[in-house]
DNA sequence: CCTGGAATAAAACACTTGTTTGAATTATTG
DNA sequence: CAATAATTCAAACAAGTGTTTTATTCCAGG
């Protein structure tokens, strides 16, 4: 019979975590459609039958995958979630919460100079959204987002409302994330452009003072 | 024969037509590797051996309707063509072209309230990048990105090296493009985000005052 | 050691998909 | 009109792919 999805990681078979340690690698590079169980399969040196045994089928385990990859990467780095990160540094002032979150935002997206697998699954979903999608919004863009909208209030004058606030946020979020949706683009246009962590320090730093300087400046009549 | 790839666009084939417009849509809806060959034959109605007798094969058709969406694109809005824009508002203040240069992008993006078959095509080389990325962005994005950095560099102090412009282009790009290519995301966050000209002109305002206050607010030092 | 279920493996199945073939049809041209 | 080329079409091919089947191996618990 086939294993329960659900079954908690302790006590999970060998293969069944090698099949989803490679299926997070590959699906994170080639996306659900472009990749074939037979590669996961042969990279997780198991048999072909083994992901319909163990998952049931290709989708499940791209949804287990996708789960898989999140929680190993707030393992990796419990820091980088932004709720707990909030809380954190809550008495930190606000200017302070915003270079942190950039700086947060920027080393959960980038690795050793690449997107890491879960930001690589993301940029996958922006394409070809699948339930997936809507998993990790709930799970945790949206209190991020959240989390970022309060920072920029905090920054910003009295009777700033909640849709400029949202408009200043969306401004953020698109300077942190431009750098891996867009990154074939940006590598040619730029080949020189590296994300090494002082290249990301560089980032931050940059999208801090303009974001500040922009919040501080004039502000939207509308 | 296979009819020649380079044929005049004059003397092109019904059919040959045919494929082209539907391949464009449902390249630029499921990318290339969800799309069927069929799938386009039948859109475009013509037999399944259309597409090799009219285009070799599919990546063949692929790369032509890549083009023939950026040639139908220019066309249907010559202004659009940045470098043009350039030279036709050449005599305006800096403030002012950036604010056309945004307006502008965002009108390419857009249509209809959802990203156009280009702004989609590109997305999709954005994941999985082909040739096609590399001839759009040596025919259009290098030009497009020279501008905006030219901009950048006529309204901020002297002595703003191109390496700090170049950053400040990334930024403003950043924010342009956000929008479709993180539309899945951003639909799900605010489902009641629209993109008609009305709000394309108010994010257009927002974008160009928070890019405006963040060049003349503070320099960055590095 | 024996046994029964869990896990693995090899092979095959069913279906999709890009491509080709070869005949039929249509258009062009002398 | 005749003939030659261009185009369309139905059918089939070959390779790839998700999934299933069936048999075999592994391994705790009796």
């Amino acid at each position: 019979m086939t294993q329960a999805a659900s079954t908690p990681s302790t006590k999970m078979n060998s293969t069944h975590r090698r099949l989803l340690d490679a299926a997070v690698r590959i699906f994170a590079e080639r996306g659900f459609r472009r990749t074939t169980v037979r590669a996961i399969c042969e990279a997780a040196d198991a048999n072909v039958a083994a992901v319909n045994y163990h998952f049931g089928n290709k989708a499940a385990l791209y949804d287990a995958a996708f789960d898989h990859a999140r929680l190993r990467s707030n393992e990796a780095n419990p820091f980088v979630q932004m709720d707990e990160a909030r809380n954190f540094h809550a008495k930190q002032p606000p200017e302070r919460r915003l270079y942190l979150f950039i700086r947060t935002m920027l080393e959960h997206q980038f690795r050793d100079g690449k997107p890491t697998d879960l930001t690589r699954l993301m940029t996958h979903e922006m394409m070809q959204p699948t339930p997936a999608l809507d998993r990790l919004i709930e799970v945790s863009v949206r209190r991020v987002h959240a989390n970022l909208v309060q920072i920029i209030l905090d920054l910003s004058p009295k009777g700033t409302t909640d849709k400029q606030a949202h408009r200043y946020a969306m401004s953020v979020s698109a300077q942190c994330h431009f750098h891996h949706l867009a990154l074939p683009m940006i590598q040619r246009l730029e080949p020189t452009q590296r994300y090494t962590p002082k290249a990301l320090d560089d980032l931050a730093n940059h999208i801090h003072r303009f974001t500040l300087a922009a919040v501080r400046g004039a502000n939207d009549p509308v």
